[in-house]
DNA sequence: TTGAAAGCGCTAACAC
DNA sequence: GTGTTAGCGCTTTCAA
């Protein structure tokens, strides 16, 4: 049970070459069944452990997916991780994480960092990058998957959806319950390239609705958590005491907002409608359960997994794959609509 | 700006040897500081990315830090990773993660994967492992760190914490509220070591009391979700109408029992009395303010990187590092105490 | 189905 | 401070 046990000492204990040993350890090589058991025994006794680094060499092929998030603590994100993770390990590939703090400085170094490891493709969260980032994503010769948005000008894949866009529906939804004072929390810092394409759209939509949108409440830089969405609620009562309703950037922020409410004696949804974003199981426990937006975060990671394999067996040109989020009612936003609990 | 230029490509171009061009991206290497700057120009210019494949099995130094963990998507133990990786990635050193689901099985087969990767350490949630797991775990050749536990044999380096000692603490602080029908949620998979280690604390910790614990409520397979937390509230409150307190395996748990509580129109704590565990964010932002205990996942993570990278120098012993739970009192089982919010 | 020779792209070790 | 030589532990390629 030694480290430094080599194929070269495996074949020697069990009398072949170690080309024989090398073709025992993959599936699809042809060795007779008896010779690759005897030879998986012997490595076993002598506790032989493969070594990746040398026939990632050899081969060129690492079996990494590269992927940087912005986050490693964020349940959406940590979906889509799941997703993709459980797709790719049935064809023996592996994630290699880094993660960006939202900061694109960072997502160039570890963009950097990942592609010297050699990875088969490569995943980063969203369409902003530094120009030396997106021109290594360019350069890089393996597919390239940007998730979680839909860029104007892509590198390349793109799986995601528009974050603006999803904003409609869901002001859309508070007009139709006959709010018109509807405000907004987060997304006021560009760090959080798709909080501030939630707030843009959420702008755009009232807008279009013929309604003033000048209740936007900042939230500070991300990730914006439960605390910063109650103190923010604060601040939007003290500021704008007759809003009707708040959409706000996520369901951390929103679950916050709500406690505030909460808190303040205010009854959501007769005094105040709260929204969020992300379908957290949080919205769908907390009294009153929350409105909110499901983005699929697990079918995004489970999508990129098969357009990694797909480009891997035939490299098709530029895909561009639209996951479509649905608006979840719930009672935080309509009094008719609460389901939630046990 | 193509892929396969390699380092003599750089040194060709540069008009220098390829062992320059090598130590020209190395910090400590001796290179005139032209020289050095000249050499990186030209790499740019070319789109030349540093290969770590061949320079890993070279040197026989991966830069790799191997981690198990049960969930990615568990705050805690995304916690643990962050502290992890932030101190790691200051010297050179990239985590390399795999997850378990909870099942000894599979982290036999991550641990397998990532010592095929040749990690200069690997950390492992728990001390439970498959036979075969240990023993790869034993002959690995490198630090092994189980962390989040204090296992009875530890395979090599420990920085954890009792799971079932902290129970006492919580059940002491229930008793003197008074309380003395106190139920457990959660716990009854073994899967979950961690988890069931707080559920036989608790028992110790309520016959220490005197007090009876048969009102165990069962909340299936980690993770246990907020959801399941509000079902077992749920059966609880149907088979021991009479119960004082619950201890719930998680935060997560509890706050699902909370919000079934509200929906009951229990009052928190003076009908019913709530503690969680792990000192999520949610604890200190829910109305009222749940008691838990703070197990400080990133120091955790913050701690086994120090050792590692102490190891890495002056190869010591084994090592044991607590770190000392804490208690954290709020609204959910204390009135006086509940300061939540904004 | 099995084996022998060559080499993946870097760096250790040594020379100057 | 810089260059030369050899080789890390596998797999590709070709031959049998």
């Amino acid at each position: 049970m030694q480290r430094s046990v080599k194929m070269k000492d495996v074949a020697r204990a069990a009398g072949v070459s170690v080309m024989t040993v090398s073709r025992a350890f993959r599936k699809d090589a042809s060795v007779r069944q008896e010779t690759r058991d005897a030879i998986l025994k012997v490595a076993e006794d002598l506790g032989y452990v493969f070594d990746s680094t040398a026939a990632n060499l050899r081969s060129q092929r690492t079996g990494f997916v590269a992927v940087t998030i912005p986050s490693i603590n964020n349940a959406n994100f940590a979906d889509t991780i799941a997703g993709l993770s459980d797709v790719l390990s049935g064809e023996g590939l592996q994630v290699l994480l880094a993660y960006t703090n939202y900061d694109v400085a960072q997502e160039e170094r570890a963009i950097e960092q990942l592609l010297r490891r050699r990875p088969e493709a490569i995943v980063v969260t969203g369409g902003r990058h530094t120009a030396r980032g997106r021109r290594l994503l360019e350069g890089a010769g393996i597919p390239v998957i940007e998730a979680w948005d839909l860029p104007a000008e892509p590198v390349d894949h793109v799986v995601g959806f528009s974050n603006a866009a999803t904003m409609e529906t869901m002001v859309d939804h508070l007009v139709a319950q006959g709010h018109e004072r509807i405000a907004f929390i987060g997304g006021d810092v560009d760090a959080d390239t798709r909080g501030a394409d939630r707030r843009r759209g959420f702008m755009a939509a009232m807008a279009a609705h013929g309604l003033a949108c000048a209740r936007l409440i900042e939230a500070g830089p991300p990730p914006i958590s439960m605390r910063e969405g109650a103190r923010a609620m604060a601040r939007l009562i003290a500021l704008h005491p007759d809003t009707q309703a708040v959409v706000c950037v996520s369901d951390l922020s929103a679950f916050g907002a709500l406690t505030e409410c909460q808190r303040r004696g205010l009854r959501v949804p007769q005094d105040m409608a709260v929204a969020g974003f992300g379908a957290y199981e949080i919205a769908s426990i907390c009294v009153p359960t929350l409105t909110t937006v499901n983005p699929f975060s697990r079918r995004i990671g489970e999508e990129i997994a098969r357009l990694i394999l797909e480009a891997r067996k035939t490299p098709a040109g530029r895909q561009l794959r639209r996951i479509a989020p649905e608006l979840v009612v719930a009672g935080s936003t309509d009094q008719q609509s609460d389901a939630g609990g046990g």
